[in-house]
DNA sequence: CTGTTAGCGCTTTCAA
DNA sequence: TTGAAAGCGCTAACAG
């Protein structure tokens, strides 16, 4: 593994004869080069096997092309998520700078984002769920001081914030309207922690469901979980107590609907004849529990694709702005909600 | 958001009428600095908000601290592994810089890894499985030329290569002797895609404990599937075709192993009484499948954590031999299999 | 203990 | 269409 120095730009111009500058012109596709002298060159840095390093170019242009993300265990948001940012990422040359956000208290997020700001990042993806006071932050002035664009994943609108989301309450209201269509009377409602936006957006598409056709909405014909299986189980105990003509129960994530499903069978009832479920879509294999479970589905990539391309878009715009004239300070702030859920319907 | 310039070295420097170099000193923690000047300069950053450009120093040093994590879907190896993966690299002051490859042909690879190397990470993680000749670059000129060190996830053991890796040959052999020290009698085995590693040396740990009771291991004992659970349901119809007798099964992932409890369930087969069903872990639900599903858990953190210890371990010694002097010539190569593999099981 | 001088590899600016 | 010079912010190597 001896270390053979990479050639640099001057290796090339030495070879080819010409100026680094011509060689930088040539990499960069300028079209004020003789073909001559470009093929020429080309042939010099094939020769060499020269590539550009694009630390020193980050360094000389004052921008790396690439985008922090921060997230909680990756796993807030789903794998299909993080696929959509790579992929969206990678087709618009950009990298991806990976954190992890342990916790979302003020001493936390600030050393993270100096890291971010310290490699140079043109801009960051902020990957984690809005859940009770997390993006307090965002009226601190650490938030102002930020030098990049920043993109926010499913969080309530904000004045200050670009924000791209999903519409967990027209999801909430399919899934009851859904339940409804199919003639049920009573739909219960397992929520999510009520703390997390989603969740509480989802409770609202439910509540409004059951107004739109005049139905009551009782505090306890909902009762509260934590995401988890075992925490849908007992909560679906507690609902049933609770609400005993119940013969519908939309529950706020998949996980949760297996606990549901579990609990159901030990309950004796048969589902769907004696309840129906309906889940919201965090599991793949959902059609795949026993019985197989109706969820409601949302284009997961589609929306990491979204965040990247956000804000790549206010990241050429920041650069193009300040080549020209620094005259455009008005904030940008994008709300952009994706209102597109599709009923993943299971006979 | 006007951008106001961060402030340099030299910036400080200034405020503290001292060298830049005294100031580099005093963010290197260097111990020949007096306490003095020291204070001195630690005001001017902390008036300044001085930070340091990581970029700067990556350009300077040569070297950027940073580790290129190349994955497909990011989902072959869970969250988990990525989250062990990113905490490690935190901890030991690295970032991740992320790559999705989307197959492993050359054309894909090599661009992929140039574009690592361009941007000057210290070292690679390699997080693809080995699924039939996907690892042939391996033994390509492309391989050696890659300056920086590579450590492989989930690949069998190779002369050239760093490897860390679960032994899923005992996992297998375990999954099976549990079912044996339940008493039963007719184990068959639903496998994963025998092109990947993982699932062949599952198989393999199947096919060893029966052995080791003495039992006969006849091919239509055990038929293939692709990982999903339709693959597992299909795979399960045509495996009690082929063998009647059969009191229990061991499947390769919790997936497939969902399709066979479904499937199970439509043969009006009782679990566990009539068969037992035994999965491998890949999904955290699986304890409330319903029946709930015993499982081979393994450690998906550990193995990315072990990944980026010993990554990091071969850059420091890779730095610090170039330093002293360039003797260390001969390939450092480690095979990691890690053997710890727990059983979940379910009352 | 501290300062000076170079230089990392590229882009930017200005001249020719 | 080309080249020369300067500089990005830091560290390394050598002096003092």
């Amino acid at each position: 593994m001896q270390q053979v120095k990479r050639p640099s730009i001057s290796d090339v111009a030495k070879l080819a004869n010409v100026s680094k500058q011509t060689v930088s012109r040539v990499i960069n596709e300028s079209p004020n080069v003789s073909d001559k002298t470009r093929q020429c060159v080309l042939q010099a840095i094939a020769d060499l096997g020269f590539r550009r390093s694009e630390v020193a170019r980050s360094f000389s242009q004052g921008r790396t092309y690439s985008l922090g993300v921060v997230g909680r265990n990756l796993i807030y948001f789903g794998t299909s998520t993080y696929i959509g940012i790579a992929r969206q990422a990678e087709t618009l040359g950009y990298s991806l700078l990976l954190k992890e956000l342990p916790d979302s208290s003020i001493d936390q997020i600030e050393p993270m984002l100096h890291a971010l700001l310290d490699r140079q990042v043109d801009g960051i993806v902020w990957a984690i769920p809005e859940i009770s006071d997390n993006h307090a932050w965002l009226d601190t002035e650490l938030f102002d001081q930020i030098p990049v664009p920043i993109v926010f994943l499913s969080m309530a609108p904000h004045p200050k914030a670009s924000v791209v989301a999903y519409d967990n309450f027209v999801g909430g209201m399919q899934a009851t309207q859904h339940l409804l269509e199919c003639g049920r009377q009573h739909i219960g409602h397992i929520t999510g922690p009520l703390d997390w936006w989603d969740a509480s957006e989802r409770r609202r598409g439910w509540e409004a469901a059951l107004q739109q056709t005049g139905r009551p909405v009782l505090p306890n014909h909902m009762v509260t979980g934590n995401w988890d299986a075992a925490s849908g189980e007992a909560a679906f105990h507690r609902l049933l107590e609770n609400y005993p003509e119940m013969d519908a129960v939309f529950v706020s994530n998949d996980k949760m609907a297996l606990g549901v499903l579990l609990a159901a069978h030990d309950k004796g009832l048969r589902i769907p004849e004696d309840l129906a479920v309906i889940g919201f879509d965090d599991i793949t294999e959902s059609a795949y529990f026993h019985p197989p479970l109706t969820t409601v589905l949302q284009n997961k990539p589609a929306l990491g694709q979204l965040a990247v391309k956000t804000l790549v878009h206010k990241i050429e715009e920041k650069f193009q702005t300040e080549t020209q004239t620094a005259l455009d300070s008005e904030p940008l702030v994008h709300q952009l909600i994706v209102r597109k859920t599709t009923l993943m319907r299971v006979p």
